[in-house]
DNA sequence: GAGTGGTCTAGACCACGAG
DNA sequence: TCGTGGTCTAGACCACTCA
C-alpha cells in the first residue's frame, strides 16, 4: 500500500523532470497543493521533504518552494584528492573563520587524545555561496599548533606546511543525523532536512593528534567525495 | 526562542546520558511521554526522530521506543583501507545475494558510461545482523564480467581477483537524503530516518568502470569510514 | 499588509507486536 | 485482544519575505 506522502512526492518529481515544473520555478504554494491532492497541508509538506532531501525541491520560508537547478551540489573533497593543497570545496565558496582558545571538551578528549581540559584552539568556519551559508566546520588543534597563515579559499584546514611533512593518516568518518537548533539556524535549513555530519582527524607519523575537524554540511546541497588510486602492482596504497 | 522538539530532546537526551535512562531500557510510551512534557504526540514523536537519528533511540513499531546500546553502529570501511579483502563491513553481519541480468536503466548509464540498453549483470545485497536487516546494495557489472566467485561475510563486491589487477580508480560519493518508500519497507526503518546513499564506481586502467555499487544504509546506526595513509615523503598517494 | 512556509494541536484511524 | 507506534487530518497561530 502506497502512502500519500510518496505518491505526491512521485508525481511532482514527475512534473518536474518531465519539464512541466522547469528548475527555478516557484511551485503552487503548498495550501494550494494540498487541495489539488486533497490531503492535508501536514501531509503535503511530509511530500516536499522527500524532494528536498533529493535536491529537487528548494523550500524558502516566505517566499515559496522552487524547483532547484541541476548541479547545484557543493562536494567536499576528502581522501588523498583533498591533500594537495587542502582544497575541501570549489574555491568559489567564500569562508570566514573565527579562531578562538577553548579548553577540551568532553566528546573531543577522546578524539583528540588529549588529557581533559588541555589547551584546543578552535577554528570556526563558515563558507558562504553569495549571501548564503553552505557549510560548517569546527575545527580544533592543540594550542600552539595554531598557524597564523591566511585561509585559502575552498580551503578547510589550518595546518601550515610544516607539519604537512609530518602527515601520516587522515580519518573520515561520515553519518547522517538531524541538525541541532544552532546548526539548522546559522546554515538557514530547515530542521526537518539531514546533515551529513563529517568528522576528519588528522594523526602525524607518531600517531599524535594534530588537527580534528567537524564538519556539517547540509543533505540536500552537499555531498563528500572520496577518490582512491592503486598502485601498478594492484595493492591499495597504505 | 527555543522550540518545543529541541528542548524535549536536549531533556530526554540529558536523562539519557545521565543513566537516568538505561541503554536497552524501554521508554515510556508516546502518548505518556507527551503528557508529560504537556505536547501533542505529533510533536513529542518528533523530539524521537532527533535522538533517533543521533543513533540515541531506536524506534520499534507496535512495541516501544528503546534507548540504543552504545557502539551498536555499523561502519562501512571505503577507501584504500577497503581494498585489501574487499570487506566493506565488519564480518558478522550476514549477506544475502540476487544476480539478476538487466538492460542498464537511464540513470546508470551516464555512471557505467556504457551505451543505452547495454546489458548490466546486478547483484542485489542485502546485509543482515540476526534477523533485521542492515543494509542494502545493488552492484552493477558490465554483462560478462559477472563472477561465479561466492560472496564472503562483510563483502560489498563482486570483482574477481583477475580484475582486481587492472583496478584504477574507486570514487566514493556519499549523500543523505529520506528513504523510499522500498528502501524503507525492506530496511526496516521509519520513512522520516534518512539514510546514508553512497555511490561507489571502480574503474580500471583504461578508464573503463567495472563495477558501480549503490548503497543504502540507514542513518541512525551506520556510517561511513574513509582512511587515507601518507607516503614518507609528505605527498599523498596518487 | 498579503501571502508564504514553519510549528504545533487534538484528535481519528491504521499497522504492528506480544501475550 | 490490547497497547504500541505510524499516518493523516483540519485546523490555529507564528515567522518570514516581498511589494
Amino acid at each position: 500500500m502506497p502512502s500519500r506522502r510518496h505518491a505526491i512526492a512521485d508525481d511532482l518529481r514527475h512534473q518536474i523532470s518531465s519539464g512541466h515544473f522547469k528548475p527555478g520555478e516557484r511551485l503552487p504554494s503548498e495550501a494550494q497543493l494540498a487541495t489539488r491532492y486533497t490531503v492535508s497541508t501536514s501531509t503535503l509538506r511530509s511530500a516536499l521533504a522527500l524532494l528536498q532531501s533529493e535536491g529537487l525541491v528548494e523550500k524558502i520560508h516566505g517566499n515559496g518552494n522552487f524547483v532547484c537547478r541541476p548541479l547545484h551540489k557543493i562536494t567536499y573533497t576528502g581522501g588523498a584528492a583533498a591533500l594537495g593543497p587542502w582544497t575541501a570545496f570549489s574555491a568559489h565558496l567564500q569562508m570566514t573563520a573565527r579562531t578562538t582558545n577553548v579548553e577540551a571538551p568532553s566528546h573531543l578528549t577522546t578524539l583528540l587524545n588529549v588529557p581533559p581540559r588541555s589547551l584546543l584552539t578552535e577554528i570556526l568556519f563558515i563558507a558562504h555561496e553569495g549571501k548564503t551559508p553552505h557549510s560548517l566546520a569546527h575545527i580544533y588543534v592543540p594550542h600552539g599548533l595554531a598557524p597564523a597563515t591566511p585561509h585559502l579559499p575552498g580551503q578547510i584546514a589550518v595546518l601550515p606546511a610544516c607539519h604537512r611533512l609530518l602527515l601520516a593518516e587522515v580519518q573520515e568518518r561520515v553519518s547522517a543525523r538531524l541538525p541541532t537548533e544552532e546548526e539548522a539556524t546559522t546554515l538557514r535549513i530547515s530542521p526537518s532536512l539531514a546533515v551529513l555530519a563529517l568528522t576528519r582527524v588528522t594523526t602525524d607519523a607518531t600517531g599524535r593528534v594534530i588537527e580534528a575537524a567537524l564538519l556539517v554540511l547540509p543533505g540536500d546541497r552537499a555531498d563528500a567525495l572520496f577518490t582512491t588510486r592503486m598502485t601498478e602492482d594492484g595493492n591499495s596504497k597504505k
